[in-house]
RNA sequence: GUCCCCAUCGUCUAGCGGCCAGGACGGCGCCCUUUCAAGGCGCAAACACGGGUUCGAUUCCCGUUGGGGGCACCA
């Protein structure tokens, strides 16, 4: 491999049409985490917005972390929250392969031609040296990089170490008389940074591998990306990455950087602030739409106004210039709110859809016992609609419908509500009108029965359905009452309304003792 | 330590020289109501500080303070 075989392999793509090209470069060294999912929504949502192409390319060059699960894991994740690549692992395209372990033979080769021009250099010294300097200068002076020992090594004599099979690294290096480094950013607008204090960083490990700001770049530029929509944590890597550019005479592309998320404590983002990966909070039960909702949100504003969109509003409205510059805490409360507004829309079936696993390991049922009977199952949801914020939830809130002729009991509520005078009374009375045969087992009739018995009782509301409520569900907060009565069985509401009588009286004695 | 970035209610934000500083989450109160919710109505809640520029600064400039990020043969 040569520099001018680089030449033949460096054609930035061009599909020539002058459209946006933006790519998320995620390396697969872990889930992904919220902040690269933010980063790739708004990459999406930009391509999207301007009929132009995105990009997954996967930077997996540390071997040591990279795994082909965690890329399944990523891949998974990006569509689970609704976003489709149109190049990449799995469609292809015209810059194959989008696996930086795959591309090996470009790096050499972009290192081929920066050795021809000059923009870098071998350097000898040791992982252990640079590290024992490094430490060195953090205590007197303050770290400034690289001391640059090797650069001022004559051609011949680096040359000669090579030969003599001398392990060593190349470091580009950057031009005495370069000046200030300038780019626009079309977040932070332009920025500075002074050229003089820059380190001679390393672009080929001694191993023959190529780092992270090398390979960035090079890929960047062959896959003709025009807009760098990433993390603020890559801002001091972009004046390297613009060196590595330069010294290859590419194109210098438009960026923007985004700010951090920070957790609930100010500080960024991390495991100790709980979940933090796409998929722990699928599986915490919350739905992709929400996510993509409120983490469209995190530093982008539709019009300060809307805060509820759909993935089509998003992709017709996305814009860079209302991308705000703070680092925004990550609020999972809002998170738990947006999702309860989609959880309100999601409709019956697919509300049984994504309900059946949790109820399924909560042991309240089977799912071959979903399946054919969806339509009760179905019924659950407007009891439950307006009740969840996420999906596990769901187990609390509809288990005493699944127990049969069995009530748990919540003690509070038994001595607020069955404890009292005339309970035992009150409970006969609403078996009497609900073991009536004659009585439509539907919540319209249950309801128009139970109130003909309050009038007749000559009690109020209160007296009547909050016994029902507790001595049928254990608990003195439920789900609507007749709703609920008529998803269960006669048999099984009478049994249970038996079973309640005698513990209310029980507990009445006991108060009075 | 050093370089870079940021700064509006507790949180996410609107604002791009003149606004009673708007919205949303959360909080609180009232209404509705058989519980819990949902819903409706309402309340409290912010321009970090100090200098400039200007007739006029939340908005522009400079400091201070506070916060964040980078400074690896990690990405």
């Amino acid at each position: 491999m040569t520099a001018s075989d680089f030449d033949k392999i460096f054609s930035p793509y061009d599909p020539g049409d002058g459209k946006v090209r933006v790519r998320f470069a995620p390396s697969p060294t872990g889930q992904l985490h919220i902040g690269g999912v933010r980063t790739a929504i708004y990459n999406w949502a930009f391509a999207r917005r301007n009929g132009g192409t995105f990009i997954l390319r996967i930077d997996d060059t540390d071997p040591e972390r990279s795994t082909e699960a965690n890329t399944r894991a990523i891949l998974d994740a990006m569509k689970w929250i609704g976003m489709d690549w149109d190049e990449g692992p799995e469609v292809g395209g015209p810059c194959e392969p989008y696996f930086q372990t795959q591309r090996a033979h470009i790096y050499q080769a972009a290192l081929e031609k920066m050795k021809a021009n000059g923009s870098v250099y071998p350097c000898f010294c040791s992982a252990e040296e640079l590290a024992a300097k490094r430490e060195a200068n953090q205590k007197s002076a303050g770290y400034t990089g690289y001391d640059r020992t090797c650069r001022s090594l004559s051609p011949e004599e680096a040359q000669a170490r090579i030969d003599a099979g001398e392990s060593h690294v190349w470091r580009v290096k950057v031009p005495e008389d370069r000046g200030d480094i300038v780019f626009e950013d079309a977040i932070y607008g332009t920025c500075t940074f002074h050229a003089d204090i820059m380190d001679d960083f390393i672009v080929m490990r001694s191993d023959g591998t190529p780092t992270y700001n090398f390979t960035t770049a090079v890929d960047d530029a062959i896959m003709g990306i025009t807009h760098i929509i990433r993390g603020d944590d890559h801002l001091s890597n972009t004046p390297r990455q613009i060196l590595v550019y330069e010294a290859l005479g590419m194109k210098v592309p438009m960026f923007a950087h985004l700010s951090m998320i920070l957790g609930p404590d100010g500080k960024r983002l991390s495991k100790r602030h709980g979940a933090t990966s796409v998929q722990a909070f699928r599986e915490a039960g919350y739905l992709p739409e929400a996510m993509m909702n409120y983490l469209s949100l995190l530093g982008w504003s539709l019009d300060g106004e809307t805060t509820i969109f759909s993935l089509e509003t998003l992709c017709n409205s996305f814009s860079i210039d209302r991308i705000s510059r703070n680092p925004a805490i990550f609020d999972e409360t809002k998170l738990a709110w947006v999702n309860s507004v989609y959880i309100k829309e999601m409709g019956a079936k697919r509300f049984v859809e994504l309900a059946a696993p949790y109820l399924v390991s909560a042991g309240l049922t089977t799912a071959e016992e979903i399946e054919s009977n969806r339509g009760w199952y179905e019924e659950i949801y407007p009891l439950v609609r307006e009740r969840i914020k996420v999906m596990p939830e769901v187990v609390d809130a509809v288990a005493f419908l699944f127990r049969g002729t069995e009530v748990e009991f919540d003690e509070k509520s038994v001595a607020k509500v069955l404890g009292k005078e005339g309970v035992p009374e009150v409970i006969d009375s609403i078996i009497e009108v609900l073991g009536d045969d004659g009585l439509a087992w539907n919540a319209e009739a249950i309801e128009e029965a139970m109130r003909a018995l309050l009038e007749k009782l000559g009690k109020k509301p209160k007296e009547v359905f909050q016994v029902a409520r507790v001595a049928l569900t254990g608990s003195m907060v439920s789900p609507p009452l007749f709703e609920s009565i008529a998803l269960l069985s006669r048999e099984a509401v009478l049994a249970r309304l038996e079973s309640a009588k005698p513990i209310a009286q029980a507990t009445f004695e006991a108060k009075q003792a």
